[in-house]
DNA sequence: ATGCAGATAATCT
DNA sequence: GATTATCTGCATG
């Protein structure tokens, strides 16, 4: 796969101005990019607005968590969960709809050296992290592109765009992890992010099933993820976390 | 390769 | 007080 020959060209607000659940599988082979660091999206996951999808965060109306996905398509929502990590949507549908697409996993493009780093434990010693799995599920990805609670709200459709495009090939720039492709991305402003163009993935490559990890709406099928690429993340059905001996309810037998 | 337990806190009931 | 759009390390086949 030629790093070289993905469009650098970004995408459009009307990209997202469609529900998720079709704005999801348009995304995969697309390239999200935050500062120095840009990932080629391989899972996503589609989540529908209030009273649709019991999934979603939307389902029971909008909440000061929540807000952002009531907002304007393009923006990125997001999410602190299990008390340690962050997770980041694409809203989608007009002001007011509540539905949105997760990242879940990617391969870094650009900034592999930042993502590296952003993946090691603390001291820089220890395990090394390979580097398909630097973007592998969601929360990993949101460490990789940098992407913390004060993100959330951030718009990922680059306005000043046309400025910056290389006249002759309609590109923003080039992709590559060498010194020579430092100024890869000439004139995304500083701090803000991007969906790219890149090379969408080919229909026929595209599988979809159920969603990862959720506890309701078991059935409806709105993962999508390039089938047989190994950035793609282990499916994991919802195993509900056992309560703590100290909470187990007050009929409840001790085992043994 | 697959499986389980623990971490850890915001959000919701 | 329970649940969670998860990840990691350590266990076992």
């Amino acid at each position: 796969m030629g790093l070289g020959q993905l469009s650098a060209a970004p995408l459009p607000r009307s990209f997202f101005d469609r529900p998720s659940h079709e704005v999801a599988p348009d995304l995969l082979g697309r390239v999200l990019v935050h500062g120095p660091v840009a990932v080629r999206l391989t899972e996503v996951e589609a989540y529908g607005g209030p009273g649709e999808d019991p999934a979603a965060h939307t389902y029971r109306g909008r909440t000061p968590r929540n807000a952002v996905m009531f907002g304007p398509p393009g923006h990125l929502y997001v999410y602190f969960t299990y008390g340690m990590h962050f997770c980041a949507n694409l809203v989608c549908l007009p002001e007011g709809h509540g539905s949105a697409v997760l990242v879940r996993a990617g391969e870094i493009v650009a900034g592999l050296d930042e993502a590296r780093t952003r993946r090691t434990p603390t001291g820089g010693r220890g395990r090394r992290v390979p580097d398909r799995d630097l973007a592998r599920g969601p929360a990993r990805l949101a460490v990789a592109l940098g992407l913390l609670r004060e993100h959330n709200g951030l718009d990922a459709i680059w306005e000043g765009a046309p400025a910056a495009l290389d006249p002759l090939t309609g590109h923003s720039g080039r992709f590559g992890h060498g010194p020579e492709h430092a100024t890869w991305l000439t004139g995304l402003p500083h701090g803000s992010a991007a969906v790219l163009e890149g090379r969408p993935a080919d229909p026929g490559t595209i599988q979809s099933g159920p969603r990862t990890g959720v506890s309701t709406a078991k059935e409806t099928p709105w993962r999508f993820w390039i089938d047989g690429d190994p950035t793609v993340s282990p499916y994991r059905a919802h195993v509900p976390r056992r309560r703590s001996s100290a909470a187990t309810s007050v009929g409840e037998t001790p085992s043994s």
